[in-house]
DNA sequence: GCAATAATTCTCAAAATGAGCATAAATGGA
DNA sequence: TCCATTTATGCTCATTTTGAGAATTATTGC
């Protein structure tokens, strides 16, 4: 009999708290769940009639919490994925992105939120280039120049340079993953060392024997489930109105700025926003004035979810997003 | 012990022929592979180190096809979605998109190219709105006015405006999946019949008793993951430089433009397509000229694989895409 | 040499974008 | 009370990007 398969269900459950983008997690068990790790469970053939409801369950189970906004990210199937986990089962994971409002998670439950930059802290940008992005790059230099001959380094100059952008080159706030794929591969990730400790079979091109290590880990692979998770939704907010799930239902125009900010990691130019949001047509103004807001009082505006059956592409929201300098 | 899980590896293997999208399909075994189906096998967890790799296993040998091009879709896991499945294990299919190039199939393969629009004929508005489209309007209306209640009714109404555009309303080029599940759900398509036959458990909401039947069906659920496939490529189309795959290495302006209306299933204006290209630098002229056109010779080009390393989104190709009139 | 057919170049108006200035309405002191 | 400060909101303006089409050029088949 062949080996067994397995398929875990994965949530990134994404929330903005104020400014700060975060995501679920659960408490880590020893070994399979190093530092937290998204809630996430087996599918149950016999009692999941979808994958998506399945997810539910476990989410539900694990932290008390029901999903509004659910879809389906990426499914991870590399043999060497799940390296923790104990038995000789190929366990494969279909990750989803959840989007909930900020709230607490129930008392019962040991779930907590955990911010998004301290995972990936190299991805906020909201106030220019982090100073972690130094050290990152002197590590990359050091990488490039490690490279076995030259075409090796021009190779992975050429992606350091696409990735990181070079010099005055720019940054694509999309490409999270590939960012932190490049930082596995050049061993300035802990997961890339931890995968290598117990692997008999080490990634091939991962380099070994390296100190430094950016940002904080996840259990397993987690990490990497943020960050497509994150570039997903960086993507997803340009053309589709997905930052409705995550405002409460009334929102001043800059509340609802902070949250794309907070969220694509960089600065907007305000009034081209909030000409944006209002040429779409996606608000509409509630009379009511928000005052505590240590100046002229905002209006408090909601969501037309109307727009959804209106336009064909309803998204917008956000198209051509770029810096605000 | 549980029940047993499959993993399928599905492949929609795309090529451009002349002014006609294809996939590649392989004869149907009596039952499972109804009409033709998609090149697809079991994730085998021992020799298969990544899904990925499975798929290109499994599509080399049903169709001595190597794949220069493949992103992943989507994974499909209802528990009803593999009903012609024999035994009582549940089958998960992860699908992919391939790209190739318009090629002859070995000849020792029984591989097959099928038109894209002839699975599903409404999406093709090259020539202006189809007539099949006439048919299925009546047929829809039909369907919504047979809702149970006005609610239902109205719910129904909205659906088929927003994927099928209601009289003046547009038409979202990228909502393929859509408009495949509302004609899934009215019970216009022969796999809703088929799936209702054999079903102890019917699918919520599926229209029983209907006679009209639009496009060619696949096996399975494989018209679903087609319909998944080319709305994905419309939408990446527009940002990704993936027409690059489908043309030969060197080709006329005009022949690419045809490559991407065939896919998009809109005309586009000539001069404007030109203006995009050249403008993103995504082409470069041979000084070769190509002179069976009919007119004037036009100029060959090829494509600049430097933008993939130099623009941080190296895309665009098409970006603001409309029908041109 | 002439009509027909396409490729290629240019124009031009309309809309969208990027940036910034000006004004309005609150607050908290002096 | 008046003023500096703060933020919301409204408006302008140069620049780019679309959308559409006219004009020009190079071939082929009579």
């Amino acid at each position: 009999m062949a080996r067994a398969l397995t398929i875990g269900l994965h949530a990134t459950i994404v929330a903005v708290t104020g400014e700060d983008p975060r995501i679920l997690t659960v408490p880590g068990d020893a070994g399979v769940r190093g530092n937290g790790a998204l809630p996430f469970g087996p599918l149950d053939p016999d009692r999941h009639r979808t994958l998506e409801l399945g997810l539910r369950a476990w989410v539900h189970e694990q932290t008390g919490m029901a999903l509004p906004y659910v879809e389906q990210l990426y499914t991870f199937g590399d043999r060497d994925r799940a390296l923790a986990s104990d038995g000789r089962a190929r366990v494969i994971a279909v990750a989803y992105l959840a989007l909930v409002r900020e709230r607490q998670v129930a008392g019962e439950h040991a779930a907590s939120w955990l911010g998004v930059y301290e995972c990936l802290p190299w991805e906020d940008r909201r106030d220019g280039e982090p100073e972690i992005l130094i050290r990152i790059r002197q590590a990359l230099a050091e990488w490039v120049s490690t490279g076995d001959d030259e075409l090796s380094r021009r190779e992975r100059r050429g992606r350091v340079a696409i990735t990181f952008g070079s010099g005055t080159a720019s940054w694509d706030n999309e490409r999270v993953l590939e960012r932190y794929e490049l930082l596995y591969e050049a061993g300035l990730v802990p997961e890339s060392l931890r995968d290598l400790d117990g692997s008999t079979a080490p990634r091939r091109g991962v380099a070994r024997k390296r100190r430094v290590a950016f940002g904080v880990p996840l259990a397993l692979d987690h990490r990497r489930i943020l960050a497509t998770a994150l570039g997903r939704l960086r993507g997803k907010l340009k053309y589709r109105p997905l930052v409705f799930e995550l405002v409460p239902d009334t929102f001043t125009l800059l509340k609802l700025q902070r949250t794309v900010e907070s969220l694509v990691g960089l600065r907007l130019h305000k009034q081209n926003f909030r000409r944006l949001v209002e040429r779409g047509a996606l608000v509409e103004g509630t009379g009511c004035l928000e005052s505590d807001t240590g100046g002229r009082p905002a209006e408090l505006f909601r969501f037309r979810r109307e727009v959804l059956h209106e336009r064909p592409a309803p998204g917008v929201g956000l198209p051509e997003l770029r810096a605000a300098r």
